[in-house]
DNA sequence: ACTTAAAAGATAATTATTTTCCTTTACTAA
DNA sequence: TTAGTAAAGGAAAATAATTATCTTTTAAGT
């Protein structure tokens, strides 16, 4: 992916900061404030938390990223890609992502069988194929 | 409904907050703190913000009451019930509920003809019968 | 290179939420 | 019914999260 193309289709200035936050987005997938503060600052030592807030705003805005507001679990980020659902893993608090086409998912949520949904927001939460493995 | 079964049976205190807090979000439908806090107050003119915190908590840690949160929106709450769509209207920020039977709904999503997939979270946002007339 | 508008960084300010501590109240069981 | 107790309410302070302000630096077009 070309970090740089993508922020000027989206009418943003390429700077180093915003390659950086893009790069890390894309290698770690869904990631909240925090955990990308934490790991741009290893190349950006200096970086403000409040540059961190202006570009993912800035980004938002421009839908060249996607918030993504579950119950208990911060706002995480992702670059913004096909509409998908997530499924938020409630031991470990991963999403998987599963595309729109969700008929068998959604029965399996409704009847409680094997997914839970979480709250009423349509997120589903179960575990994941990890978790789901070490109960 | 009575509320006082209702607190009792999610093993929680019946108060008068309570019980005023119930009966707000059950006339109101989905509510936010803000305007929670400003209703409760005309019942409790001395009630604490906090106090407002503390049951909202409680209610939702014992599912009687659900957080709904969607992007660009404060989080609403609201007396569990069924496991139903929230579609948000992006005019006015009202939720239209729909049942989990959405199907035809979905497909309209992902076509982006009438409903606009809001963010990747699959609440989706569109106008409400209301908004849609106006325009 | 020069210019300019925007971004970065530091800090302060705001807003949202939680905690603390003391008083009051709901519930239990005598 | 009332005495005891754990929990709830209220006020204020503390913490967390986000945004605004201001100055310096930088990206991008001429």
């Amino acid at each position: 992916m070309n970090y740089e193309t993508l922020l000027r289709e989206h009418h943003l200035k390429v700077t180093p900061q915003r390659l950086g936050i893009l790069s890390l987005m894309h290698t770690m997938g869904h990631i909240n404030i925090e955990e990308l503060y934490a790991q741009i600052k290893e190349q950006f030592s200096s970086i403000s938390l409040a540059t961190l807030y202006k570009n993912i705003n800035a980004m938002v805005e421009n839908k060249l990223v996607t918030e993504v507001k579950v119950p208990n679990v911060k706002s995480k980020y992702e670059i913004t890609k096909e509409p998908h659902i997530h499924l938020l893993c409630s031991a470990c608090s991963e999403f998987i992502d599963l595309d729109l086409d969700l008929h068998p998912l959604l029965d399996a949520a409704s009847s409680k069988s094997h997914y839970e949904l979480h709250g009423s927001c349509i997120v589903l939460s179960g575990l994941c194929e990890k978790c789901q493995k070490e109960l």
